[in-house]
DNA sequence: ACCATACGTCGGGATTTTCCGACACGTCAA
DNA sequence: TTGACGTGTCGGAAAATCCCGACGTATGGT
């Protein structure tokens, strides 16, 4: 049931959810506001990224705070370690190059 | 037009296209074999991954040689960077954890 | 010249995603 | 108790995704 990492990642607002959720945990209707979007809608980005491990709710009163929960990106990490080392290849060459380039 | 990289690591198949390309460039029969899925299919998966400019292709003959290009999944370390740490905290608190345990 | 091979792309069907308005439920304040 | 607030979820529409068979176009072998 727990749902896809990646494909949690794969929608704008979801990102811009879990980087919101990095200053801290926030009410619903905080995080709704951010977004043009109506509140059913964030709501409904919220379940998923529940569902996938990613944010947790804590209730508070009449308001339910998320949490980031940053551990199943680890997954993410893991995926990418593999091509990591090449695109950082490219990088320190291209950084070589520049320091060549102007002494 | 630079297709979402993000959006393109969303699918299993494309997943797995940059993982076999990781050994080494592959004609697209090839690659194709390696699922249980049409060859048009996989065509498809490799124009998404084009345009997202995760692959190239090399025309060598009558078959076309797919290169992994490893450079825009940088965004996509770049945009977990500010997670990493958390996650990697909580794998130390663990690993802590463990070695006072079993000193 | 002919035919098989390797591949891209198109048309279309099935499924999934994304979003909204509407409604239901619990919480708090008056 | 009554009513406003904060939130989840449902029904359904619109759009995107995913897949396939069919066709078109090169290339290479005979």
């Amino acid at each position: 049931m727990a749902t896809d990492v990646f494909g949690a990642l794969a929608n704008p607002v979801r990102r811009a959810l879990l980087a919101a959720l990095l200053e801290g945990p926030r009410p619903v209707n905080d995080l709704a506001s951010l977004f043009d979007l109506s509140r059913p809608a964030v709501s409904e980005h919220l379940q998923l990224l529940r569902q996938a491990g990613l944010v947790r709710e804590e209730p508070r009163g009449r308001q339910r705070w998320y949490h980031l929960d940053a551990a199943p990106l680890a997954e993410v990490g893991d995926w990418l370690h593999p091509f990591e080392h090449y695109w950082r290849d490219r990088l320190r060459a291209l950084s070589d190059l520049l320091d060549e380039e102007r002494p």
